[in-house]
DNA sequence: GTAAAAAACTAATAAGTGTTAGTTTTGAAG
DNA sequence: CTTCAAAACTAACACTTATTAGTTTTTTAC
């Protein structure tokens, strides 16, 4: 009876697409079955498989669209010429504005990858594994340069990255933290630090 | 056929539990069935209920025994007579230790919590929401006596728990970092930040 | 208005879910 | 060796799962 209303730029299989998205966000992948998402919808079970192949490919779709966002981006940065604590900067921002802006799709690619079928799930770690190496190598330019702090790159990478991904949670949270200062306090804190002399420190200004 | 055998100092649940943690940790709690718990132990499903009362029970264990681990030790913390940001420094490394320690039952209670039934679900979020206030109210007097640079509380308690609880993705990594490594790194970026400024500056040594 | 294509529907499948009932096996105590 | 409880087993239940087949309805194009 009802049919899958496409929103003003979207397929329908974009519509649900973005119905997949929020419960398996809320619920989880395996949790959420294809009736919850045809009844968020307004349609029968079967009727989506007019639309996709299979819930797989729904989570494939979601995880990979994700990786191929931060990977162009990434790959920007690197051909960019800036120092490399300033390339890290600007990475850790995009990280943030894409935690907030398409806070769904992030975070069901950071936490149900783990259900994509094979070869997907081989593809996917790989892409994730590259994407953290190379954010390593900028580290360790920036450490060679001495604007980098004399740590582990592949610890720092898993600090920033697993900081950011964090937001989710405050994104859930009741008292919404204006976004703008979430972004430059967690800025501030993975650029500069938490200790009081670290940051009265001048220098290393930006922007 | 086969019997449960309990580890040396461990009841047969232990066992149960201990395997269960596993495989909520690979698959995720809606993926792992009864079936896979009992088989991954050598026993029939239905056997299990001979020790445990449901599947969402040791779920509940689980993400109860975590949870209860973490407020203890914050407790000792907030009842210590040390400058804000040593008491910082101690519950960032009591996190890491604890993820390096007891990782499955901390990466269950992070990544599976929201599949607790009711009432324990509300009970949970309760307490993780007062954990992060407590926290955000040692941070609150940190930055009032000039130790801990001026950012939103919560903020930095997001930044800071999430970093820590990305060690989970590194435990699963090929190569593995030393532990005290990490533990060093770690703390030196959160608590003196990345730029190398900040970095060579003396001062907020411990230890 | 009619024909074709798109997309909804109902019905059904085979497999898998947590859990219960009832029964048999096992291990320890006397 | 017998007794008794703990803990395993098999069989089954009531439901849910993703997905397919076949059919009817709705939309599009001419």
């Amino acid at each position: 009876m009802a049919k899958i209303i496409p929103g003003k730029n979207g397929s329908k299989k974009d519509v649900i697409m973005q119905k997949a998205s929020l419960l398996f966000m809320r619920k989880g992948f395996t949790a959420t079955s294809m009736r919850d998402i045809a009844s968020a919808i307004g349609v029968e079970a079967p009727s989506l498989y007019n639309h996709i192949e299979s819930k797989h490919e729904i989570l494939k779709d979601i995880c990979f669209r994700v990786a191929g966002l931060f990977t162009a981006y990434l790959r920007e940065v690197e051909l960019s010429s800036q120092s490399s604590l300033s390339k890290i900067e600007y990475i850790i921002r995009f990280h943030i504005s894409m935690m907030i802006e398409e806070y769904e799709s992030i975070y069901i690619s950071d936490h149900e990858w783990k259900h994509l079928p094979e070869p997907f799930l081989n593809d996917f770690k790989n892409q994730r594994q590259a994407y953290r190496t190379r954010i390593a190598v900028i580290l360790q330019n920036g450490i060679d340069n001495r604007e980098v702090n004399d740590i582990d790159p592949s610890v720092a990478v898993l600090t920033i990255l697993s900081a950011i991904n964090g937001i989710e949670s405050w994104q859930r949270s009741r008292k919404k933290i204006d976004s703008k200062l979430l972004e430059e306090n967690m800025v501030t804190i993975l650029t500069r630090g938490l200790s009081y002399q670290a940051a009265a420190r001048p220098g290393n200004k930006r922007k």
